[in-house]
DNA sequence: AGTGTATCCTGCAGGC
DNA sequence: TGCCTGCAGGATACAC
């Protein structure tokens, strides 16, 4: 998604959700999804308009929070406010803009779904599915892991963490990477995943949930941010090299 | 077709 | 102090 914030802009926003219910919250990839649905008395239309979704991407900075009755809900890169029936609010905060709201009937969200890859965290994602897709591409194993159309959901921290995990070099062509390496590759990507989503995320400077708190797992990284300062396993200076337009980090000795 | 790069935008940290 | 450069969690449009 890109500027400016709300496509369609505020006003269709506005409209599209108006009077409506939360009906349901789920993610996918790094969409959250919020289903509409339209107050019990009027159910009639409800039928014919079918389920209508808000997608909320938040980008780099993009914050989503929630503010119960009477707090202020005022927030230093305020984009978008939405009033939430008995006094609450939910607001849509975003320095740099890179995150965005969209409103979109279900046809029109299978359409973009369409493109995404599989959620890595997903009992059906298996070995054999990471190293199939792998095997098919000349790409640096780290970038192969931030296209979403191959895996849903990972960005640039973890696929560094999940590569340190997996002993595996960033910059390794992914068609290289050799069976023993997805396996490991595989449970990195789930184990570091599970682990940050139970600390709460990783909040390197700006991110907070929902509820304002920030996320515990920037204390765990192993690599990510840490150029120059030791391997926490062999005690090495981890390394950072740029490539696809954004750092990686390894242990040279860990990694191959 | 698949892969790499430029770009959207703003704030902040570090060097001089 | 203040100016300048580089860098940042993502995704996509475009050029090879």
């Amino acid at each position: 998604m890109k500027a400016d914030v709300v496509s369609g802009g505020g006003a269709r926003l506005a409209r599209a959700v108006h009077g409506r219910h939360i009906t349901g919250v789920r993610r996918r990839a790094k969409n959250i999804l919020i289903s509409l649905g339209v107050p019990s008395e009027s159910s009639g239309a409800a039928a014919t308009q079918g389920v209508r979704l808000v997608r909320v991407h938040l980008g780099m900075t993009g914050k989503l929070l929630f503010f119960p009755p009477r707090a202020r809900a005022q927030t230093r890169f305020l984009c978008v406010r939405f009033r939430l029936e008995g006094g609450g609010s939910l607001v849509y905060d975003d320095v740099r803009r890179f995150g965005g709201i969209e409103v979109l009937d279900q046809s029109a969200w299978a359409t973009k779904e369409r493109l995404i890859g599989p959620e890595p965290l997903e009992p059906a994602y298996r070995v054999e599915t990471l190293f199939a897709g792998m095997s098919a591409s000349r790409s640096p194993v780290r970038s192969w892991l931030l296209d979403g159309r191959k895996v849903a959901g990972i960005g640039n921290i973890y696929a560094n963490e999940a590569l340190f995990r997996a002993g595996v070099r960033p910059s390794r062509p992914a068609f290289e990477i050799d069976w023993a390496e997805a396996v490991r590759l595989h449970a990195g990507i789930r184990r570091t995943l599970s682990r940050a989503i139970q600390l709460g995320g990783t909040t390197l400077r700006d991110y907070v949930d929902a509820d304002g708190k920030r996320g515990q797992y920037a204390e765990n990284l192993a690599v990510y941010g840490r150029e120059g300062r030791p391997c926490p396993s062999c005690e090495e200076p981890i390394e950072r090299i740029v490539f696809g337009g954004r750092s990686a980090f390894f242990c040279p000795t860990c990694q191959s």
